[in-house]
DNA sequence: TGGTTAATTAACCTTATAGTTAAGTAGCAG
DNA sequence: CTGCTACTTAACTATAAGGTTAATTAACCA
């Protein structure tokens, strides 16, 4: 069940990969460009997995021109992405709203979040 | 070398995990809580491995309240990942500069990218 | 003290991921 | 046709991820 988002997420849990896509952002580039600054520390093949991954997952395009293939960021993938994390913005806006909750749960002696969880009575 | 910004989306790369970090967000619930949706497809110490996965990630905190495990939201790990995805915002919203670079596209016949990738000459 | 609830740890299994080397395909240039 | 450049595929290996069951710890309750 490898639901887009998960592949999505999971594509972006490398850091090889990630570079690679910093590299797409300043522009189109093939495959032998996007290996170059890794090719002392992982083999062609290994590039050529990771950028399957990162097109699997829709993040970036790969096209064919003679014997290149220029690739380049999917746009959408990445909105994708951003929309799902935004549905925590508050989250992280909410400091402020946090503190005061702190406050309120020093003040309390016994169970201080007001919350009995599966407690009977 | 599992640096943070991997780990969080690696975390988040699990449609488990992220249904628990969707109730988190409608506030703090403890291991059994944040449980009960998921016990009909996995046992318990699933639910505590995956637990521990956004707890290493940083995307939640795990605090004590007597035999319970009461989680909740970490805000700042939220944002990390936002502000990552936000680098490439120009990208999804060029739609209208990718149409131009397109219409350039079909209107040069040959190498139409104006790239010439490891060419030697 | 003994039992129940909440959660974790240990040991194990299966599959996925990230890498390797070696061989194969495909386009172009002499 | 030969051979170089660009890239992919195949076969294999090692480790990590996600799950299981059974046993363990820890706090509360009667």
């Amino acid at each position: 069940m490898p639901d887009t988002l998960s592949q999505r997420f999971a594509a972006l849990a490398d850091p090889t990969r990630r570079a690679m896509l910093v590299q797409l952002s300043r522009g189109q580039a093939s495959v032998s460009d996007l290996a170059k600054p890794f090719l002392k520390e992982m083999s062609l093949p290994a590039v050529t997995k990771h950028l399957k991954v990162l097109e699997k997952a829709g993040l970036i395009t790969k096209t064919r021109e003679a014997q290149w293939r220029p690739c380049q960021l999917n746009g959408e993938a990445f909105k994708d992405v951003a929309d799902w994390v935004d549905q925590y913005r508050t989250i992280w806006e909410q400091r402020f709203d946090r503190l005061d909750a702190y406050l309120k749960t020093v003040t309390a002696k016994q169970n201080p979040t007001g919350k009995n969880y599966g407690r009977k009575k």
